[in-house]
DNA sequence: GGCTGTCGTAACTGTAATCGTTACAGCGGA
DNA sequence: TCCGCTGTAACGATTACAGTTACGACAGCC
């Protein structure tokens, strides 16, 4: 699968945020998030929006600018993330409609939507098992690099 | 999401194998199943490779070659069939190791990689759950036409 | 009011995956 | 020998995402 990186570097920038209030400052700037995920700050900004447009974190403008949570982390669940940031399903259909004529070209796709929307539907309760309060203490709970 | 047609494609693959192979004939080829499916037999003949490769089906070469079944198509699931067909994990970590000497940098990865994993587990019980007997019978159960 | 630092966003490039297509060698029964 | 189909390489088109540069907009502060 095309594996996409976006779920993981949106909750990076989450749990990074909610650990830099944690250590008393208001606001976290993309410059300093990209610079712990190794990445450009455009990018950081670009995921920034989306959880901003789905309600997750607000963002300051003008001097002393910055990026702050909008709801506690431990409200905060890995299914309002995917649905902030991943658009489409997760399986697709056929590029081009199959041939409509043929029994099993005009029942392929209802069928598959069916179970694939199950399918669905079970991922996201999975997804909503997880939250970001639990992902800063799985992150904070890492091993310390041996010296 | 960069939404994958391939497990799609090749379950319809197999499901109209195994109806073909119910009304009495041998062997499907795959100009007939790239018909159905309304692509290019090329990108069928790719897929069943790997389906082959799998252990799901079987091709004979030279007059009257084509692709049958190697298993019945209710001991096939759709998890032997994604396994089959999609590389990679559902979800990819950063393209670019984070910094490591930030403490959210250096624990993101195994942290996600445990959950990534619990969840990853739970699709594959899914689609495990669901065989091709049952994606041929919703196909077939699929409306008519309406003249 | 101007300065400064950051957001917000457009535009473009590089990279990778998939699909579609053409081409052709290999196989094996008739 | 002929023929139909597999098996596979090669290439172009499309799409998605990451990365980068650039620049306007905003708001606190001097």
């Amino acid at each position: 699968m095309s594996a996409n990186s976006r779920l993981t570097t949106a909750a990076h920038a989450l749990a990074w945020i909610g650990l830099y209030q944690r250590q008393g400052h208001e606001v976290a700037t993309s410059e300093q998030i990209a610079t712990s995920a190794n990445t450009n700050p455009v990018v950081i900004r670009r995921l920034l929006g989306e959880l901003r447009r789905a309600g997750l974190v607000e963002s300051r403008r003008g001097a002393g600018a910055g990026w702050s949570l909008a709801r506690e982390l431990g409200s905060i669940t890995l299914l309002d993330v995917y649905e902030a940031v991943e658009p489409g399903p997760l399986f697709a259909m056929h590029r081009t409609t199959p041939d409509q004529g043929c029994v099993v070209g005009h029942g392929i796709q209802p069928a598959m939507r069916g179970i694939y929307q199950d399918i669905e539907e079970t991922l996201r309760h999975e997804l909503a098992r997880v939250t970001l309060e639990k992902v800063l203490r799985d992150v904070l709970a890492a091993p310390r690099q041996p010296l």
